[in-house]
DNA sequence: AATGTCTGCCCC
DNA sequence: ATTCTGC
DNA sequence: GCAGAATGGGCAGACATT
């Protein structure tokens, strides 16, 4: 198959707007595929390319050939060509992966120049990525979409599955099943603004701790053992302490799902920085781990001994967890239908340092890859009036739209500059309607000190924002030395004057509690 | 040797 | 990560 | 209710540049 049938193919569906004309022409596109190309075009229609690593990005997008005229490039040439690219490494590799891939590029027409480019740079915006391909694959396959699905959950990844059931059927499908040492996509939580309204949408719950940690998979076959993080990635060699605790457990085979953090030795939550970078080293661990060792905060079990548990209502999966872990591994819990029990195990965690709570249906399943509405999760949240420095111009939806700002503290004392300055904390794009960016484009470009035709735009710092955000977090890049997390809009303050916006000493004392 | 740029299905 | 929007 | 889009801060590690 040509790289411009799934060029065409995802311009064209980019270019109609229905869930169902998408999948049409995604389906259409797999079918043309020959059974060995099938699992190259599905990872191209979903977005990614099949190698995880290139080493390309953003940046080798710059100074690129100009396109071929004729479309000649078969997919598996390109995947072959991304693949020889992922190999190169050590000294001069940048420029031979810049040169590899612009030889790739200039033998590329227009249509497929902007396909590479947005696989390169993980950018494929056509309004379907793996929730509408799966359907495509059903119908591709003639396969019930929940059976394929199923099957994608538990493979942790779409295009393995894609690739079996368009060249097997149904049949193809038979393979992917729960397996120890495969890693599935994680459960996730919704939001939800507080104790009451959490509890109200579950009824009776399980309140668990919310830990400021990395999210961690772990898997235990015999003796062998397998972390995995919330993408999946393997981390087993950065993380032995996990390893050894799951080889501790009195057990044969299991499969958990908890997080992992960093503790202070009076067992307090360390910045969550200290967590991340801590799992994330990998060449000596051995000095990482004895300087920020790891503890693990264990809260559900998918698997144990033979038995899968994904479909079991969660206070069954709880009772399987707690008979293998001991109660030291398993995180904080409490079962009840009472808000102020709730509400009080909530206030407890926040004392203990950690981030909230999450509030869990008795008998929600392990809802494998879904986001769903049995888990939510309920944080405590700041609110700061802060004035808008700068904006950036937008880009895809929001194009045409001052959209992304620079928020700025009031600095009386001038700590960090001039006296009666403003102190950078950080930007936010979050939390503004389409009718909140049309307003305040128009205002900032009222404001506007300095160019408006450039990336970012200067303005006057005039207009407040009421901000909302997680916490206070150590930056290396903004001048007060931090930073804001989560921040995002939640209404503009033209009411309110720019000398009584919040200081940067009021964001500096909350620092404390909640920290990062 | 120090500093800067870039990438990562990164972590949150 | 959080939030808004179209389906 | 879901999926997709639009973007945030910070970190380690690989490689390039000075």
């Amino acid at each position: 198959m040509l790289l411009k049938d799934v060029a065409d193919t995802s311009a064209a569906v980019a270019g109609v707007s229905g869930r169902l004309a998408k999948i049409d022409l995604l389906a259409g596109c797999l079918r043309r595929s020959a059974p060995a190309e099938a699992e190259v075009v599905a990872s191209y229609l979903a977005g990614e390319l099949r190698q995880r690593r290139t080493g390309l990005g953003y940046a080798s997008l710059r100074d690129l050939p100009p396109p071929a005229d004729a479309a000649s490039l078969q997919v598996l040439e390109v995947d072959a060509a991304f693949a020889a690219i992922g190999e190169l490494s050590g000294k001069g590799s940048t420029a031979a992966r810049r040169e590899r891939f612009r030889d790739l590029m200039a033998r590329a027409t227009p249509a497929e120049q902007r396909l590479l480019a947005a696989l390169v740079s993980g950018e494929l915006r056509q309004g379907a990525l793996d929730g509408v391909l799966t359907e495509a694959v059903a119908r591709a396959a003639e396969v019930p979409a929940a059976d394929v699905r199923r099957a994608i959950t538990v493979a942790g990844a779409l295009v393995p599955v894609a690739a079996a059931v368009l060249a097997a059927g149904p049949d193809g499908l038979a393979q992917f099943r729960l397996t120890v040492g495969s890693p599935l996509r994680p459960m996730l939580a919704s939001p939800a603004p507080d104790i009451a309204e959490a509890l109200q949408r579950t009824g009776e719950a399980a309140v668990e701790w919310k830990v400021d940690g990395v999210r961690v998979q772990i898997h235990r076959d015999g003796n062998d053992v397998a972390v995995f993080t919330r993408t999946l990635d393997d981390i087993t060699g950065n993380v032995p302490e996990l390893a050894e605790a799951a080889l501790a457990l009195p057990v044969r085979s299991v499969v958990l799902d908890g997080e992992t953090i960093a503790l202070d030795p009076s067992g307090r939550p360390l910045p969550f920085q200290r967590t991340g970078s801590r799992v994330s080293s990998r060449v000596d661990v051995a000095t990482a781990r004895a300087k920020v060792p790891l503890s693990l905060f264990v809260f559900d079990a998918l698997h144990v001994d033979g038995t899968d548990l994904i479909g079991a209502p969660g206070i069954d999966r709880w009772a399987a967890l707690s008979a293998v872990v001991p109660a030291s591994a398993r995180v904080p819990r409490l079962v009840t239908v009472s808000v102020d029990e709730a509400q009080a195990f909530f206030d407890d965690a926040l004392a203990h340092g950690h981030e909230g709570v999450i509030v869990k249906g008795l008998d929600v399943p392990y809802e494998a890859g879904r986001r769903g509405a049995g888990w939510l999760k309920v944080k405590p949240r700041h609110t700061l009036d802060l004035a808008i420095l700068a904006a950036e111009w937008g880009h895809g939806r929001r194009q045409g739209w001052l959209s992304n700002l620079h928020l700025g503290a009031r600095d009386p004392s001038g700590a960090y500059g001039p006296e009666g300055g403003w102190v950078m904390l950080g930007k936010t794009f979050k939390g503004l309607t389409d009718q909140m960016l049309t307003w305040q484009t128009a205002e900032l470009l009222s404001l506007a000190d300095g160019p408006t035709d450039g990336w970012v735009v200067h303005v006057r710092p005039e207009l407040l924002v009421e901000v909302a955000f997680d916490g206070v977090q150590t930056s290396p890049r903004y001048p007060a030395g931090v930073a804001l997390r989560f921040a995002r809009v939640l209404r503009h303050r033209p009411d309110k004057p720019a000398a009584e916006a919040d200081t940067i000493d009021s964001v500096l004392a909350i620092r404390g509690p909640v920290h990062a």
